[in-house]
DNA sequence: TCCTTTAGTTGACTTAGTCCACATTAAATA
DNA sequence: TATTTAATGTGGACTAAGTCAACTAAAGGA
């Protein structure tokens, strides 16, 4: 592989290091950490979604998910349900208060995003979204 | 801006959050955080660098860095020359040791980047270069 | 059956990062 | 020029985030 595209490819990866952490550190006025926000957001995208799942979905110690879960329970964010098939297995299901925070914490990230774009034409933004899908999918095939 | 655009953001984000996270958890078999590389790689490429200017770049607190500098020197990897100009201000310059320790980053970097895209054509990669370079150029022109 | 793997929990700990008050020096301005 | 105001950096005390190891309990094989 050529130094000039190792080059490029860790500038990028340098310059997005920054663009998501203003994303994070940008507080969402919610009491969430962007971990946390990332938690209640895969298990209400996925079905039959166990803190496995999660664990290695985002690459987050087993014992912290525990202590991040059992808070999100106590908050009454989310429900732990004993998996009928697999009684070592909890299914994981966010509450209508978890769902509410979840939307309060998307609308937030969807303004980040337009902030971020906004002052760029459409044709500019389309071709930022373009690039980032041949990325998504070209990696994606590969390893991820 | 369109809901759908919005959310092929929000997806690719959420892909290089993890992309990254390999990168920074993969540990490079040295004793230092990828934060800390960090600040030696921009001391490296900085002429005058101040401490200020990584607290600016980088996104860390003050004291933060002045902790981590003064590790840096207490380690040998750098030295603070007081500014002749600004008598507030020092300096930062990588010794030899600290020159070497992030050479051995860089080639780390560089065979994790290598990695990452093992089993691409040229021609994937070629896309996914000139697609990070236009996400950069764009945005970096917009607000960076 | 016994051994291995998977899922999750708990306690003790380390690392990372934050907040605030402070000292110096420089720059701005009345 | 005297007096504020802002910039740079430091140190103490703290909280949040993440890690490690030991453990229980259930499932899945050979």
């Amino acid at each position: 592989m050529d130094k000039e595209i190792i080059y490029d490819i860790r500038q990028f990866n340098r310059f997005y290091t920054k663009v998501l952490g203003l994303f994070n550190n940008q507080i969402l006025d919610t009491d969430y950490s962007l971990t946390e926000a990332r938690i209640l957001f895969e298990i209400s995208e996925r079905t039959e979604c166990i803190a496995n799942n999660l664990v290695q979905e985002l690459n987050i110690d087993r014992s912290y998910m525990s202590r991040i879960l059992r808070k999100f329970e106590r908050e009454g964010l989310i429900e732990k349900k004993n998996s009928p098939i697999d009684s070592r297995k909890n299914l994981l299901f966010l509450t209508g208060k978890g769902e509410e925070l979840l939307e309060k914490i998307n609308s937030q990230s969807d303004e980040q995003v337009i902030q971020l774009f906004d002052g760029l034409t459409n044709s500019e933004i389309n071709e930022i979204r373009n690039s980032m899908i041949v990325i998504k999918e070209k990696l994606d095939k590969n390893k991820l």
